[in-house]
DNA sequence: GCTGAAATCACACATTA
DNA sequence: TAATGTGTGATTTCAGC
């Protein structure tokens, strides 16, 4: 993956393949090349490009959490604000390095105003959310205060992001 | 895709092929099936099947918001919890629904304990953000209460459910 | 953007437990 | 009987032009 910052410039063909992208990365060049009206060359050269440049961070297949559940027994995802004793970038940096780490951890936002940081977690079942809870925030003396809401239901789950120029 | 809520028996590679296939849903075929040391054939089949079953809900390319910013101009991520003024199931429902209607709106989820609903939304820019509340929010009035957290950074996006008896 | 060689896919069928 | 693995032609990928 290209590391420098570069400026990078996408045309029209760059916004609609990664639109298409992100919406259903299981389509095949050739098929992704009908749609966007290029040759299947074309449109392969541009993805790997895309994916060269960073633009492409993954691909993966989402699942079904409430289906699954039907096979696993239920997990537990909650939506944790989290808020640290002091907001310099050092002790920033050392609850969010630890954060990532964590394998229950599937989301990880800075924000502002209000908590620090936002994480999405998904543990097996309470023990696991728990010791989860130890491990990153009890265990952390930069912790100053925790607030978790289970979640009951993941309604959508959509991460697109808007490609402006497309009229979207 | 399956509909019936049958219960779903999943020996230990389909949960293997699970997990690759929501770490990477990049590799081919071939390259999954000597993963798991099946033949090809049995691979597709119970990629299928897990497909046809409903586990699988989507193939995806992740974008990375950093490197795009850097050729479209910033997006505009918020965390935006949300209190219903009543709680009944019609109240949920219908909030629901028209969070899940919005583009803007990546993730919703119901909660509890605290707000009713949080969101993960992406607005190409400040006036759109305003937009959107303006629509979902100022405009509903089964909308009591909005805290919005503005994301300064996403540290991790990483999506995978545990899949317990994988041993992990 | 086109063409052709190499790789991959997808299906039918034989095989095993 | 149900699931796996092997083999085949068809498709796709991906290089050079």
């Amino acid at each position: 993956m290209s590391e420098e910052n570069e400026t990078i410039s996408l045309d029209a063909t760059d916004l609609r393949l990664l639109d298409a992208l992100q919406r259903d990365a299981g389509l095949s060049n050739l098929a992704l090349a009908e749609r966007l009206a290029v040759s299947p060359a074309t449109c392969l050269r541009r993805t790997r490009r895309l994916e060269s440049l960073g633009l492409i961070e993954q691909r993966l297949a989402v699942l079904n959490p409430q289906r699954l559940a039907l096979a696993l027994g239920h997990g537990l995802t909650a939506v944790i604000e989290v808020t640290l004793e002091r907001q310099d970038e050092a002790t920033l940096a050392g609850f969010e390095t630890r954060a990532v780490a964590e394998p229950t951890v599937q989301q990880c936002y800075r924000v502002s105003p209000g908590p620090d940081f936002v994480l999405v977690t998904h543990c097996a079942d309470m023990p696991a959310h728990l010791a989860m809870g130890q491990r990153l925030f009890t265990a952390d003396s930069s912790v100053r205060n925790v607030k978790a809401f289970f979640s009951t239901k993941r309604s959508k789950f959509a991460p697109y992001l808007p490609l402006a120029p497309l009229g979207r």
